[in-house]
RNA sequence: GGGGAGAUACCAAAGCGGCCAACUGGGGCAGACUGUAAAUCUGCUGGCAAAUGCCUUCGUAGGUUCGAAUCCUGCUCUCCCCA
């Protein structure tokens, strides 16, 4: 399922493959995050032809209120629904939990929370989240879990974890019980809690350890802590996550974080900055983040990107995609968008590059000068 | 020719004696965004010191008043209606 191809010599890094009922995917990794069944302004086509992806996510939360189980059992599952052949991973919708907090109660059975769409009561647990996922039919899927906010008392982090391991213990027991509703294979990843403390973070790596699944996930972090601590707990954890699987940091990040995150020994990442970010005028090249609609940019008729990550970049100029950001047109999201994917994507499949080649240390630091420029 | 309405910062538009450097929208300028309630949100937008401060602004020239974008008079311009 998964296998480490080359590790790097001075490094935690390593290049692996990850394979899935839908194709086989290439660590160290980018997925672009797709919540309702969409990555937003991005054809499916585009997907594969420009950007590369192989692997997508999509959101138990949001696809569970609407089209809702009752249309994606008819479609057939997400895959079909979407008219996407590659793999698939479905976040549990712990994520929503925590960042719409405002709207739901933690119980020890699981989440009520308010839909964001209509204000209607519902309630998550650890089993119906992987009945759900089932139904979706992702090729990973993930375990319900607590993402704790920054920064949050020690008690508190304390309480979320140990809520967090059993509703692992739980979802590990529905997942062992149930089978995949479309006939392929899903893995459930776990996912490591533990806010910024350290002990927290090693009990719970060891809890995921020991649920002994394919893949292993680590959560709550990028949630507004320093670059630094994140770092830290990655260092921790990847001490006790096993070394022959693949590990998912969640949400993650900018750039340089995924970088940082590759030499520390993490194979997978998803974000919504590229798409996000891209959306309102935050572009990644080659030469450092720009805000395209910065004024500096009105008649800079050079490539968006000369180091073109797809052919968007090479094919519109700095001057253009600032007219249609600026313009609010819809086609300055889809470019921003294909381009910041396509870049995430090159950057990952670069470093798996250097990782193969061993010289994965000395481009990272170099990357990592470059991409810290802000043009 | 006669009658009426109006001229406010980049644009539009409030304000009709002091709480007005002037509501609000747009535009402009900048910032934020990390398992997507985000094609979203925030700040600034007369000048200078940039913290409390000072200086020049509401077509234009005068006037009334302790005090005017707000009241009065002349002038200039714009729009509408009737001939």
């Amino acid at each position: 399922m998964f296998a480490v191809v080359k590790r790097d010599g001075e490094s935690k890094a390593r290049a692996g493959v990850l394979k899935t009922a839908h194709g086989d995917i290439p660590t160290p990794v980018f997925m672009p995050v797709g919540t309702t069944g969409t990555v937003k302004g991005i054809l499916q086509r585009d997907l594969v032809d420009e950007i590369g992806a192989w692997i997508i996510l999509g959101n138990t939360y949001h696809l569970y209120l609407r089209p809702g189980t009752t249309i994606m059992k008819e479609a057939g599952g997400l895959h079909r629904f979407m008219g996407w052949d590659r793999p698939l991973l479905t976040d549990s919708g712990g994520y929503q939990v925590f960042s719409l907090s405002g709207n739901r109660k933690l119980t020890e059975e699981g989440a009520i929370f308010r839909s964001h769409i209509d204000g209607s009561k519902h309630f998550f647990t650890p089993e119906n989240t992987i009945d759900i996922q089932r139904i979706i039919g992702a090729d990973i899927i993930m375990a319900f879990d607590e993402c704790a906010p920054f920064p949050c008392e020690y008690n508190y982090a304390r309480r979320s974890v140990d809520l967090t391991h059993r509703w692992l213990d739980r979802a590990v027991a529905r997942y062992r019980e149930t089978d995949p509703v479309w006939g392929h294979e899903q893995f459930l990843f776990p996912i490591v809690q533990g806010s910024t403390f350290e002990d927290l973070r090693k009990i719970s790596a060891e809890k995921v350890a020991s649920a002994g699944m394919t893949g292993n996930a680590i959560g709550g972090l990028s949630v507004g802590e320093p670059a630094e601590e994140m770092y830290r707990m990655i260092e921790t954890v990847n001490e006790i996550l096993p070394e022959d699987k693949p590990r998912y940091l969640m949400g993650v990040g900018t750039p340089v974080n995924i970088l940082e995150a590759i030499d520390r020994g993490i194979d997978m990442f998803d974000c919504v900055m590229p798409t996000r970010n891209g959306r309102n005028g935050m572009l990644f090249t080659g030469e450092g983040t720009i805000n395209i609609k910065n004024r500096k940019w009105i008649n800079d008729f050079s490539p968006i990107d000369p180091e073109g990550p797809s052919s968007v970049s090479l094919n519109y100029s700095k001057a253009y995609l600032r007219h249609l950001i600026i313009s609010g047109e819809i086609l300055g999201s889809q470019i921003s968008s294909i381009h910041n994917l396509a870049f995430y994507l090159k950057l990952v499949g670069e470093a798996r590059k250097k990782i193969e080649e061993g010289d994965f240390k000395r481009w990272k630091n170099a990357m990592v000068k470059k991409l810290s420029e802000r043009l």
